[in-house]
DNA sequence: GTCTATATTCCGATAGAC
DNA sequence: GTCTATCGGAATATAGAC
């Protein structure tokens, strides 16, 4: 977070904010002090609050996926493919907190275009290649799309769920480990979609 | 809808501007505007925007869960009652757009107190069933806790990606159809959660 | 039980000095 | 580029008439 120029810092601070607690709950007045400067130079850098709201989703989502390609291309190995994109994906939704917050807040209150903007910017590209994953082993008959979902769903209700499980039966910390969750998703994923033995043929 | 107390219809219409934008977002102005009366009426019904609130999501989430133990005691057998629970809780997320959005905004914002009210009261005993359920099916070494977690969370994933499922590449209305995830999800985790051949035994 | 009227604080946003 | 000062309106909430 070094020093670095003021509207940086504006748009961290404000995403930051709007991840914990909504758009709408987090004033200009509020940015500005956690800033520490006035309203009034928030206006000079950003022409209004939906714009600041732009510009720290920008900020946040740009390039998160870049690491992904490297991931991706260590191995040809299906399940090593599938095992790197799940640990990567958790570990990311466990570890950035403002990422995962503002996705979330995103999927459920994001207008058309924004949704669409970040379709494009953050979930496309992971998307494509989960769905080329899924392709590979995929049964006859399948849906090769809603296995892609069903990969990143998992993970994401996992992380989403982990708010809950301190309180439901049989929960503890061990559960809300990166590297358990990652762990138990891959080794359910890798039965689910292997092609089992059919019984009628 | 039909005629009925004031202080009843107030709940509801919050419950619903709520679930669309937020608590924030919706001033008491906004809900006495929507309901036809004055924001000094809701101040007689309830002491602060907080009370209301919490009113609110009482009124949505209470006995919310009480069909899912007859769903379930329509069978004995493991698959079915697996695909039962499936089809009723993507049912349930999907055409209950007031609760399923209350309750992602809950898992995200809500405070402990909020949480734990929540957990017991709609996710503590459809998770307890399908904990039981996940139970006659993990494999040796396995953690039907987490397992229960993830029947839980790639549904509620499912879901919540169904927001941008239009903005992805080949997603198309057939991924939005509640019986087609149903379909999906449950031949995804009837296999993924029945122990496979082991290739080393 | 619902209203009118209002107190007080906070909101997003702007003008203009430095 | 950052500030002081402020505008007009909207926020939560209350007092008191009907």
């Amino acid at each position: 977070m070094q020093p670095q120029d003021t509207r940086t810092t504006i748009v961290e601070t404000a995403a930051a904010l709007y991840a914990d607690l909504g758009y709408s709950a987090v004033s200009m007045r509020d940015v500005a002090n956690a800033v520490g400067v006035t309203p009034a130079n928030l206006y000079y850098h950003f022409g209004s609050k939906d714009d600041l709201i732009r510009e720290a989703l920008v900020h946040v989502f740009a390039h998160k996926t870049a690491s992904l390609g490297d991931v991706l291309s260590r191995s040809e190995e299906a399940d090593e493919r599938l095992d790197a994109f799940i640990r990567w994906f958790v570990h990311l939704l466990v570890e950035d907190r403002v990422f995962f917050r503002l996705l979330v807040r995103e999927l459920t209150d994001g207008d058309a275009a924004r949704l669409e903007y970040l379709s494009r910017t953050v979930l496309e590209r992971p998307f494509s290649l989960v769905r080329s994953l899924a392709r590979t082993r995929v049964p006859d008959g399948g849906d090769d799309f809603l296995v892609a979902i069903s990969i990143i769903g998992v993970v994401l209700g996992h992380v989403q769920l982990s708010a809950i499980v301190r309180f439901l039966p049989g929960g503890g910390e061990a559960h809300l480990d990166a590297d358990a969750i990652a762990d138990h998703v891959f080794a359910a994923l890798r039965q689910s979609f292997t092609p089992a033995p059919t019984k009628d043929a």
